[in-house]
DNA sequence: GACCTGCTGCGGCTTG
């Protein structure tokens, strides 16, 4: 094949920095200049950024060979999307340096929240060549009056992390937002060709739209939403970089596993382990599930470790980003040996000097711990080296069951959304507050879409007539009159409407947080309401790694002053609740029914054994071919334990819905407690477990959404997903910046709208879209379907047991979180509980205690 | 107002 100007200048340019290194270049080269979109699958570290920037060079030195170096533009040739506007600067960078050293005169710049308004209006006056931004700040330009022109001379669009954006509403955001480049795209390409008589390969769709993906389970499917139903399929090409990442997973086994607790998950008790490895490693990352977990070990390190202070750090999403940039900073230039952190360090650059990391308690999924783990050994070709600490005892079970996921390379997918009926309004209005719409028009190429391709034209009509008319129910309304109809053409006419708009882009809701600051000034970070609504002025607590006394809370703000207590409570933020991934649980079902068989392969198994054994003696280990479910009397009334290894999400929705079916054969209140192995019913009668479990209809399919709106509350699930859809489809107005309304309020309005709308328009499609949201990802129905039909060609094995067993221990101990009135630690209820149930294998509160920081996980006082 | 272990991410500054 003969090489193009464009590709000898580029691989010159490229040769010194190891282009050979990455053999997908060169394909990703090819598959550039001969027309093809599609989707490059590389992770992070790989050279992704320049895979596509120099193939766009390439190009465009193709057209422009013997002027390119002093080509001047009248517009925006490439737009980059990213998911993180941190992202953006260092690509910019990146790319500036390699047009500098080429010659080019090119301008690449930044469009996020962070960019100045001066640079806006600089980029209104004059397009820069290459223009990174984020899915919101996209939706933003296509709120501006003559946005067309923005987009006329677009030849290539990247979505970079598309991995992150598919299967959240920011990805259906991206969808829409590339449907509409695409016809803007298209029409301006017909006109250059037809003036400058390029000769472009392909001819359908000019407007090139690639996506970049790390590995997940379904990267057909990414590649298909990405380009959308239209896009034709003979010019679309996957490429992988397909680099083999050398992964050293180790467990951290207790040295006693029959002293290792059998529950909790904060996993302190194996922090001298973790600090060996610290001590032996160069640079140290130590993953925690949850922001207060992180609080929590940071501080025992240093209070255990002092010699720690100065050299350690912590990350994550509650701390000020000011103080999280610091952290980034001292990790490249070697200054830290060791952060503590939340996935909020998963994203963003690579930390090259990282050599190690830790992760503490299940990670829950294949490919965030296969994330994790590549964040050590960030050279071409060096192992990452990872440990797993399990946080109770069974869990070292998940280890074993990563290492085998990992090996057998299974990934999860991430699915993407349908019919988002919010975000569609959102984008409606976007365009009716720019330039206008028309109706047709926009429906056809709506439906090009993946998120959209069912929407029917009766649907767009109930949306057309909900932002025009406030539809059935608010026609009463102005606040929900915005968008005007002139000769057919959908527009917004009130500058204050158009206004209001702009500022609530966006498919991201929070809770409200209180930001907490010195009385001296300097912010710390934010913490949440109801937490701070807990403290009293002079009460201590423990946040980013230091010890905070509460002075007064103003203007959302919570002063504080330094403290010298060494006791405090550490705040927890409500997030979001993590299941066990399905290909994890499959993986996990997989390793207990080796288990079963005997098999003793993995390190995990073999110290495990005597947990094991002891679940045989009290009652049985489930081969794969058995479901178990455990009957049990205590002073407390009978317990059923059933252990579908499902997830908590499942086992929630499972719970409700075999105890709604019990109680047809037998009025019984219960009360429930989940892990992600299993459930646990309890009530003080005696169940008659045998008896439904006779019942061929126990575990039946049939009616399944009828039982489950029966057995929950469903229309409470339904009203928290309203109050986010409400957000996001302009329903409610969440304040000017700065003057944000109170939760309270919007809450009762969302209710409010929630209410009206069940009562008189039960049809409208946001509450259809509330119920569907909850029962997709609340309850996770397809996971509990799947499940409900394998147990069902389960063999069942019932077992009555004397006292609970290594299985049923963790889920009951999971239930004592739920009492509200105590003034026991955990810790102390778990000991009183193993000791009047007599069970074995719970630790005491060990002898490590006195070296122990005086941490409670309590919430509030 | 509910959650009780629970992550991450963006954007906007003037009307009525």
């Amino acid at each position: 094949m003969m090489t193009s100007k464009g590709q000898q200048v580029i691989q010159q340019w490229y040769r010194e920095k190891n282009w050979e290194q990455f053999p997908f270049q060169a394909e990703m080269m090819d598959a550039y200049l001969n027309g093809y979109s599609g989707l490059l699958n590389a992770p992070t570290g790989s050279g992704k950024t320049f895979a596509l920037f120099l193939p766009f060079l390439a190009g465009f030195i193709n057209q422009h060979p013997d002027t390119f170096k002093t080509q001047q533009n009248n517009g925006l040739l490439m737009l980059w999307i990213t998911p993180l506007r941190a992202l953006t600067n260092d690509i910019r960078k990146a790319m500036q340096e390699a047009c500098n050293e080429m010659g080019l005169p090119w301008r690449i710049m930044t469009r996020t929240g962070d960019t100045s308004a001066a640079e806006k209006s600089a980029l209104k006056k004059k397009l820069p060549e290459v223009l990174l931004t984020t899915p919101e700040s996209l939706h933003l330009m296509l709120a501006q009056k003559e946005y067309p022109k923005l987009f006329s001379q677009l030849q290539v669009v990247v979505i970079d992390e598309w991995h992150e954006l598919l299967g959240t509403k920011r990805g259906v955001q991206v969808e829409l937002g590339l449907s509409k480049l695409k016809v803007l795209g298209s029409k301006s390409e017909v006109l250059n060709q037809k003036s400058k008589d390029l000769e472009l390969k392909s001819h359908d769709f000019p407007l090139k739209i690639w996506g970049i993906s790390a590995t997940i389970g379904n990267l057909e499917q990414a590649a298909e939403v990405l380009l959308g139903n239209d896009f034709p399929k003979e010019q679309i090409r996957m490429v992988r970089a397909n680099l083999e990442k050398k992964l050293d997973i180790r467990s951290i086994i207790p040295q006693n596993i029959e002293n290792y607790s059998w529950a909790g998950h904060i996993g302190l008790k194996l922090l001298p382990e973790v600090m060996e490895i610290v001590a032996k490693s160069k640079t140290t990352l130590i993953f925690t599930n949850t922001r207060s977990q992180s609080e929590i070990w940071y501080h025992a390190i240093l209070d255990n470790y002092p010699e720690y202070a100065g050299i350690m750090a912590m990350h994550h999403g509650s701390l000020d980003n000011e103080l999280r940039n610091w952290v980034e900073a001292a990790l490249h230039a070697e200054a830290l040996k060791l952060v503590v952190c939340t996935s909020s360090l998963d994203l963003g650059v690579d930390f090259r000097p990282v050599d190690t990391v830790v992760q503490v308690g299940s990670p829950k999924g294949v490919a965030r711990f296969m994330q994790r783990a590549g964040r050590s050994g960030h050279h071409p070709g060096a192992t990452s080296l990872a440990y797993f600490v399990p946080t109770h005892s069974l869990e070292l079970l998940e280890g074993a069951a990563l290492k085998e996921a990992i090996k057998a390379k299974i990934f999860e997918s991430r699915d993407p959304l349908l019919l988002a009926m919010d975000v569609l309004i959102q984008y409606m209005v976007t365009l009716a507050v720019s330039d206008g719409f028309k109706a047709e028009e926009l429906f056809s190429e709506i439906k090009t879409t993946y998120a959209f391709a069912d929407l029917s034209r009766s649907e767009f009509g109930q949306l057309l007539d909900f932002i025009t008319t406030g539809g059935k129910t608010l026609a009463q309304y102005d606040e929900f009159l915005k968008v005007e109809v002139e000769n057919g053409l959908y527009k917004v006419n009130s500058r204050r409407v158009a206004m209001r708009h702009r500022l609530s882009i966006g498919t991201i809701t929070s809770e409200l947080s209180i930001r907490v600051k010195w009385l001296s000034g300097g912010s710390l970070g934010t913490i949440e309401e109801s937490f701070v609504s807990k403290l009293k002025p002079g009460n201590t607590f423990w946040f980013a790694g230091r010890s905070l006394e509460f002075v007064r809370v103003k203007e959302m703000t919570a002063y504080v002053k330094k403290s010298n207590s060494t006791k405090g409570i550490i705040p927890s933020w409500n997030g979001g609740r993590m299941p066990l991934s399905s290909q994890l649980a499959a993986v996990f079902r997989l390793k207990l029914d080796e288990v079963a068989h005997g098999l003793e392969r993995d390190v995990e198994v073999k110290a495990l054994k005597p947990l094991f054994d002891l679940q045989q003696k009290l009652s049985h280990l489930p081969q794969s071919h058995e479901f178990l479910i455990e009957s049990f009397k205590s002073k407390e009334g009978h317990h059923l334990l059933f252990y579908p290894f499902e997830g908590r999400l499942v086992h929630e929705g499972m719970a409700s819905l075999l105890a709604y079916r019990i109680s047809k054969i037998k009025p019984a209140s219960f009360s429930i407690a989940m892990n992600d192995y299993g459930f646990e019913l309890l009530t003080d009668e005696d169940i008659p477990i045998e008896e439904a479990l006779e019942d061929s209809a126990f575990f039946s399919l049939d009616n399944l959404i009828d039982d489950i709106q029966h057995s929950l509350n469903a229309n409470e699930m339904a009203r928290r997903k309203f109050r986010d859809i409400a957000h996001i489809g302009g329903l409610v107005f969440t304040g000017y910046p700065g003057q944000q309304i109170k939760n309270k309020h919007l809450q009762a309005s969302t209710s409010l709208l929630f209410e009206v709308f069940s009562e008189y328009e039960p049809d409208n499609l946001l509450i259809r879209q509330a119920y569907n949201e909850a029962l997709a990802f609340q309850l996770e129905e397809f996971r509990l379907r799947a499940a409900l039909q394998r147990i069902q060609s389960q063999n069942i094995i019932l077992k009555v047991i004397e006292r609970p067993t290594p299985f049923a221990f963790p889920i009951m101990v999971d239930s004592l979180g739920r009492e509200k009135l105590t003034t026991e630690t955990l810790e102390e209820r778990i000991a009183k509980m193993a000791r009047s149930y007599g069970a074995e294998g719970v630790a005491e509160p060990a002898e490590r205690k006195s070296r122990k920081p005086g941490i409670t996980r309590k919430k509030g006082f």
